[in-house]
DNA sequence: GTTTTATGGGAAG
DNA sequence: TTCCCCTAAAACA
């Protein structure tokens, strides 16, 4: 389910909570017993993301590699120190809280509009952390019960992560993971660097593939998913089945810095915020609902918040694109 | 109760 | 380009 901010984000709740610390790892679902096995007992040394993709690294250079695919996510459980951003949405939407306002999973500080508190002190309470946050009714006992299919539960004497639904859970040597490093795309968010940025402006004006295909592509750049890919290109005004060669220089460039903005909105907010300079109850709207927040994506048949065209739904690389044939030339 | 849907990507053909 | 895997919640009946 999550695009490249959601995977960052959840790599800080493991810094916050599990790095430096001694793991247990199991596999209530059974599905990943012997890796889990190797792991458990040895200290979470460090954790990253880059693109999709999750690294922990364990003592005696073991890493877990981890991508979510289209529907997994993580649930946090616990005494968690939480970002100020994840708060509950049931029930809770709209109020406020001794923290600030809670809206669709996300609590805005009340000092600024759009800035965040800090962390807060470890609370028991659980989150699951999928493309956003929710935080959900807490269980008594400590650990709790697993519920559904849990790939792999980490677990220190306070908190404990339970992996559900992912794509990918495996254990990796260091040159294991280097070589899956090798084959992914800049991320900002990892090398925000020019070279970074060249790197992917060189590889999109060589290619003849439509823009809209190249920027879903994690070896071209990491993290873009259907949301932002739409998203991306109606903010440039480009159509998506332009080749990337038909790209000016300006152009590229202008995408790879619109990335770089997007993917920091999207890691401090949590949420794919994807329409600028909202202020007040407009921006409140859209961090509560996902039709208010973009200008393309899900909107097929409804008129262009800008031109007024209506947004056209086709397919492309077997997912759904959205775009508007009035604004994006 | 059953079907549909999803923000992904790898393998097969 | 098509198929297939991962899982749960939402949408429908």
């Amino acid at each position: 389910m999550p695009e490249g901010h959601s995977v960052h984000r959840i790599a800080r709740q493991f810094r916050r909570n599990f790095v430096g610390q001694s793991v247990q790892a199991t596999s209530p679902q059974g599905r990943f017993v012997a890796g889990a096995k190797q792991v458990s007992g040895t200290e979470l040394v460090e954790v990253f993301a880059v693109g999709k993709q999750l690294f922990l690294r364990f003592a005696d250079d073991q890493w877990v590699r981890i991508h979510l695919g289209m529907y997994g996510a993580w649930d946090f459980s616990g005494d968690i120190q939480l970002d100020a951003t994840i708060a509950s949405a049931n029930g809770r939407m709209g109020q406020t809280n001794q923290r600030g306002t809670v809206f669709d999973g996300a609590v805005y500080d009340r000092h600024g509009e759009n800035s965040l508190t800090s962390i807060g002190a470890p609370r028991r309470t659980r989150v699951r952390m999928a493309e956003s946050e929710k935080e959900s009714a807490v269980q008594a006992e400590f650990p709790p019960e697993p519920i559904g299919q849990v790939r792999l539960r980490l677990l220190t004497e306070t908190v404990c992560a339970d992996l559900r639904g992912p794509t990918a859970c495996e254990v990796l040597t260091t040159e294991q993971v280097d070589a899956v490093l090798a084959k992914l795309g800049p991320d900002p968010q990892h090398d925000a660097s020019d070279e970074a940025g060249q790197r992917f402006v060189d590889t999109v004006l060589k290619k003849q593939t439509a823009i809209g295909l190249l920027l879903m592509d994690q070896s071209v750049v990491a993290g873009i998913g259907n949301v932002y890919r739409a998203e991306m290109l109606f903010r440039a005004g480009i159509d998506p089945y332009r080749p990337g060669k038909s790209l000016t220089t300006d152009e590229t460039w202008a995408l790879w810095r619109d990335w770089i903005h997007l993917l920091a909105i999207g890691v401090e907010t949590g949420q794919m915020m994807t329409i600028d300079g909202l202020q007040g109850e407009q921006w409140r709207a859209a961090m509560a609902n996902r039709a208010d927040r973009h200008w393309v994506y899900k909107r097929e048949g409804l008129p262009c918040k800008r031109c007024g065209t209506n947004v056209r739904l086709d397919e492309m690389g077997n997912r759904k694109l959205y775009w508007c044939p009035g604004c994006q030339k």
